[in-house]
DNA sequence: ATTTACTTGTTCCATTTGGAACTTGCTTTC
DNA sequence: GAAAGCAAGTTCCAAATGGAACAAGTAAAT
């Protein structure tokens, strides 16, 4: 089957897209679960304060595509695990919450990037530094380009009325 | 946030491929389910099949991720729903079962397909011909050699006892 | 041929998930 | 500056999920 679904598909860079980000995630979320008991997005909201540090909660939402209500209480946890500063719950506190990595989140980051960068590293040994070159830069720009044809469908399928919905990535 | 996971991220290719899954996934299952009331695993053995009709369970669960027991459940609900030919409960059944669609399950995805197609090729209008061909080669080198990364772990990550897990993609 | 090992699919159940409603703080409007 | 509108975060709860144990079929070993 799974040379029908490479040689005879309709949609194969989809297809593709898809198994790659699957065979990559589930080896290395199971890693971290397995060793540092972190769920998928408890480690996300960390990885992603590591490359932007002092983002919200909608901003990791935005990014993840995970739904803010799981965000929310993965960030709770990991406030009670210490790997992020607490907010301040003073009544001035703005509405949106800047989250900030602690000491401890910082560590556990910098000892556990190396493997998803490894990782990353070996998915692509089958191609020479100009073919990583290139597909960097074709990734580039269909994602640079992502706001003309997220979030609509094709003509043809809009018979129905579409509602949004929040969805799962990273 | 975004333009730090593009820009500053060690993992930039994944971070991009999962990106576009997301994308890709959310708006199309989210339309698959508003429309036809099917759960996104329900839809994933519809389109296996329509690829590889005769195909069984643990096929799908190996190209699409899913765990055999969800898609046990949307097997049971499919044939319900006369979307895949019932399965023969004969006490001389074979272990393994070849799952077949059935017409109105092979109209389903006949009406169904063309959306997934359209959003692939939105989704890459910013590739000239020659790029798109390229994306795929690139794509494809990367698939053919996953066997040789998936499910191990790079060394340094090694400390920890790792069980295998199953994860979801498509 | 019988035992053993393995694999598929199902069932069970605890955990996780995410839609919807809600609360609260910010922003715009008049 | 009050009122209305809006957006972030939380809580609630029904539904989906997936690990583990189980049952049943098949292949391998002796």
């Amino acid at each position: 089957m799974l040379d029908a679904k490479l040689w005879d598909n309709p949609c194969p860079f989809t297809f593709r897209i898809n198994y790659l980000a699957l065979l990559y995630n589930t080896t290395l979320y199971t890693w971290v679960q397995d060793t540092y008991g972190l769920k998928r997005p408890e480690y996300v909201v960390l990885y992603s304060l590591g490359l932007a540090d002092g983002g919200s909660a909608r901003d990791i939402s935005r990014t993840s595509g995970f739904p803010k209500n799981t965000l929310s209480r993965a960030i709770q946890r990991l406030e009670l695990m210490g790997l992020i500063e607490a907010r301040d719950k003073a009544p001035g506190g703005s509405r949106t919450q800047a989250l900030h990595l602690s000491e401890k989140g910082w560590a556990l980051i910098h000892e556990t990037r190396p493997a998803f960068e490894a990782q990353e590293q070996r998915m692509l040994t089958s191609l020479s530094d100009g073919e990583r070159q290139m597909l960097f830069e074709l990734l580039s720009k269909v994602v640079l380009d992502a706001e003309s044809w997220a979030d609509s469908l094709p003509p043809q399928a809009m018979t129905g009325n579409i509602k949004h919905k929040e969805g799962k990535a990273q």
